[in-house]
DNA sequence: CGCGAATTTGAACCAAGTCAACGATTGTGG
DNA sequence: CCACAATCGTTGACTTGGTTCAAATTCGCG
């Protein structure tokens, strides 16, 4: 079983290896998708919720003037489509950035892991927290900072979470973002957004080119973002279940 | 005992009174706030959490040049400072906007709670999940829209808020913010704050006087807000809890 | 009544959007 | 395997929405 297979359940510690084997076997049908369609769609009704396990998909909100602002980029291992597990219709659209398979989670899973597994109900409730958290520092990049600084936080934030769990993290990474995308998600426009990667790249800060992402200078880019510090995690109460 | 006295869970339906019942049980010793001073601030260690019981609350982080974004006004009946339970310090700081009276929350509580009290913390999570709903819409509105839109779905999201639950909604409301709160939590600077609610009043559409707002065309709001529409709220599988 | 905070306005400036064109790359079907 | 189409990336010129600075006015509260 690769780590693909499983959600990671954000940076949480203490992740037991049963409370992964638990989640594993609660699992419905996999399903495809090419680049480029759509999961679903907003408003679509009785939305399902996915296991990510290859590629990336972009979840996003429609604005006006045909605008779209994309909230989340997924990454294997992630659960896709939570936000709407509350509502009756999809709050957001999601679309495949690579080819992706992802596994359909029957919603009567949830019932069974909040009835049967606390802890494991509990990691899914940290982890949305840590979803909060990470939409909140979004909100203030987007809200508060100008282009460039954007663009910084958003290459700190995927680096962060490409190289999530491992040891050594490189400084270089496939990231399948059109420039287009990169613009929706960081609230400006596409001839913005490639300005900003000109200035980072003429600064000698990152190189995006091809899909790949190339840091040449974290300390200046990490200046750039002033993304609060991940903090360290802790899952304090949690150790009790 | 008063609603105010309650958590609200959002605007999920079905909350079973038994359900509040069983939360009212699990809150710990009252604190007071004067209006101005913080609960606490971004980066303190070992965050508590509250239960909002009178006043409102702005839950802000830090920017760059001094700016801070506010990502959620609170109200009574909120939980205050959830998203930073899975961390060692707090995410967010949280300042009284008026008086306040709060309760804190033991951590043991959410222990408690997903132990024994299964549906409870269904609630919990599928709360926090709208509030990434609210989030991402937040998101969407500052990314996407000019400034007076953002001003709109902001009074659109207050008053849609303050007579939650309300079955005739009025036309105004007390809202104890400062053109400096909008600004922050819109993502402007004051002086443009000020200038899109004097095009809202010019135009007939909405009156901030004194602290409160009056709303004297609802569609016309609504139109420029663009929020997209607040979905009917379903628990599903919560209801083989 | 007086002081600090909050609101309001004007003017100059600037960051980012829009429009438009072109080059480069990718993908596809014959 | 090539040719063509479509998407993606890049840049210049111009416009606009929003910021900054500064100052006057009003409001709230002791």
């Amino acid at each position: 079983m690769t780590s693909t297979e499983l959600p990671h359940f954000s940076s949480l510690d203490r992740v037991d290896p049963q409370d992964i084997a638990d989640f594993a076997l609660l699992t419905g049908p996999t399903q495809h998708f090419r680049r480029g369609s759509y999961l679903r769609m907003q408003g679509s009704a009785n939305p399902d919720v996915f296991l990510l396990r290859e590629g990336w998909v972009a979840s996003s909100l429609s604005a006006k003037k045909g605008r779209r602002q994309i909230v989340k980029i997924h990454m294997p291992g992630d659960l896709v489509g939570m936000p709407s597990l509350a509502s009756s219709e999809a709050v957001e659209t999601l679309q495949a950035l690579t080819r992706t398979e992802v596994a359909k989670i029957p919603l009567e899973t949830f019932a069974h892991i909040f009835r049967k597994h606390p802890r494991l109900a509990a990691l899914l409730f940290l982890a949305a927290q840590e979803e909060r958290v990470h939409l909140m520092k979004r909100l203030a990049s987007v809200g508060s900072t100008e282009s460039i600084r954007r663009i910084a936080a958003m290459i700190i934030s995927l680096h962060g979470r490409v190289f999530l769990g491992h040891a050594d993290k490189g400084n270089s990474f496939v990231a399948p973002l059109t420039q287009a995308d990169l613009a929706d998600a960081t609230g400006m426009s596409i001839v913005q957004a490639n300005r900003s990667l000109r200035d980072l790249r003429m600064r000698g800060i990152v190189l995006w080119k091809d899909k790949v992402i190339e840091i040449l200078d974290l300390p200046r880019l990490a200046g750039l973002a002033d993304f609060p510090l991940e903090h360290r995690r802790s899952t304090r109460w949690l150790n009790n279940l």
